[in-house]
DNA sequence: CCAGCTTTGTGCACGCGTTCACAAAGGCAT
DNA sequence: ATGCCTTTGTGAACGCGTGCACAAAGCTGG
């Protein structure tokens, strides 16, 4: 169940564009668009730079993959360079998505504004409670996971959204692949298994906050360096241990580092 | 407004951790909460390696910075390693966190059971909406933005998560940072401004849905190869292009890609 | 037409992260 | 007690990503 085989399988690089600068060119559109609004003709790599929280070389750099469309001593043309970004990351054509599981957080991306703005669009709603199967969100008929495989065909979807709870992920995640999906963007915490060919992005909260965390704990243990981060106190990991191996003699005690 | 200052400042290192590693530590804690519900004694990095989809390698070299908590010919006892994770992650403590914006996404997030899971508490909910402060979200009531700075030092947060929309992120996250916040989850589609000392990460669906966007848009122009990928048409942008400024010359025309 | 200034595009070096491969270490069976 | 087998811990090589620094390019003013 879940052998969690996944390579990175490939991703880019298949001729071109980094992985890295793939990631970064929707920062870059984000601050074009934006200054497109406020009808700013061109940008320097170093205005630009700064409004996508980025180094400026680096920015030069991930625009050359594109065949660099700037010009000398001026900058880059904002308009040109929004559609230059949009058609490389697919944008100027329709993306239909599915959302897979409308609780709480399905029905807040649903409701999400985000989505139509830049070429996706909300294609179905998805859930296996048949309670809410008919009930509308966010003027959308939430349908029932029955359907699922019939939905995904009907409106040529490859991108799928898995917002149920982490049990039922895998099995939703290999009925979309199954169905055709090819993309998929995860909620729900759980390493998904995919076949190769099919691309999983995950947002995962908890992670994020115990990294958050990490350095949090890292700041204060700077601060107060007589804490209690140092010093190995006799304390036992409480229940931790439930079964006492033979344990060689270190319980909360020194850690016992002992480098070859 | 917003200079987009962030140099990544330091992070960890300071004496130990690579970043990469931290960030996969909440993947391998969450496997091995798993075996240890399942009363598993000890698993071998290959095992837990597959459970967490990484390479079994790198989970050793990750573990070894901690310390190395494992032994030879058997593997690595599965409480004392969730023990030890727990430790050097933080989450042997209790961190109160703060959600500013309780909108469609700052709702969900509070009803999100994730939280309580692992040592992160909300503390408060706040919103800037006076209809909304009195409410009550996920059994806690929604306080009004104008007491932040009180709610941060009365509950001494230092963590706080961003969920208002984007053009409120920065002014919210000045204010938690000035109030003694020195980290901060934001999900508004915006690079936030912070000073040295501040971790931001940030959770981005739009960039994410992006991302896969591209790569979906690279696996179709691989399959069809003579479709109007390669072939540059003379088709215009559609309704990309609001208001078509002086273009220099190329519409959808020949991409005028002229190395030097 | 030329000089000077600005900004791009990129060669290069460095550091981090990943992975392979293997010696050392420890348990277990005999 | 000894030898075998399993698995860890890590040295070393490699590749990617980042940032510096600069030459080339193009615009503008004279
Ligand atoms: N709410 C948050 O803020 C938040 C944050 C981070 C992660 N998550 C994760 O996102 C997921 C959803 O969270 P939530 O709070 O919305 O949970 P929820 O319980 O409110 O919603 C889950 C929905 O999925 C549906 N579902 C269950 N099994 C299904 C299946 N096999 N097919 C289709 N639909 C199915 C349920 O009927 C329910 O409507 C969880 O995995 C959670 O861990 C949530
Ligand atoms: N809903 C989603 O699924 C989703 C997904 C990705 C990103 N986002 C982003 O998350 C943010 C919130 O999304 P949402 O759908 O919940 O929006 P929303 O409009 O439903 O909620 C925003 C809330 O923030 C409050 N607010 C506004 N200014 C404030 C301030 N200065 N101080 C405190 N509170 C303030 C508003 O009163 C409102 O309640 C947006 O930036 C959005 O782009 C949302």
């Amino acid at each position: 169940m879940a052998t969690g085989r996944n390579h990175r399988p490939a991703t880019s690089r298949s001729r071109g564009i980094p992985e890295a600068t793939v990631a970064r060119l929707p920062l870059y559109l984000r601050a074009l668009t934006a200054l497109s609004e406020r009808s700013v003709p061109t940008v320097s790599s170093e205005e630009l730079a700064a409004a996508a929280g980025v180094n400026s070389a680096k920015l030069r750099k991930d625009f050359s993959y594109l065949g660099s469309y700037g010009t000398r001593g001026v900058g880059y043309d904002v308009e040109y360079l929004v559609y230059q970004i949009s058609r490389e990351l697919g944008l100027t054509q329709d993306w239909p998505v599915v959302i897979v599981g409308i609780g709480n957080l399905g029905a807040a991306l649903a409701n999400y504004g985000g989505f139509a703005s830049r070429g996706f669009r909300v294609a179905a709603l998805i859930d296996a409670d048949p309670t809410l199967a008919g009930r509308t969100v966010a003027g959308i008929e939430v349908e029932h996971a029955d359907g699922l495989e019939q939905i995904i065909a009907d409106n040529g979807v490859s991108i799928g959204v898995i917002a149920t709870p982490a049990g039922s992920a895998q099995q939703v995640c290999d009925r979309l692949v199954a169905a055709g999906v090819t993309s998929i963007l995860n909620f729900a915490p759980t390493v998904l298994s995919v076949p190769e060919g099919v691309d999983v992005r995950k947002v995962d909260l908890s992670i994020e906050l115990q990294i958050l965390a990490f350095h949090e704990q890292r700041k204060a243990g700077e601060e107060a360096p007589e804490e209690e981060e140092t010093a190995p106190p006799a304390a036992p990991p409480a229940a931790a241990v439930t079964k006492k191996r033979s344990e060689p003699g270190p319980d909360g005690d020194v850690p016992a580092v002992m480098p070859a």
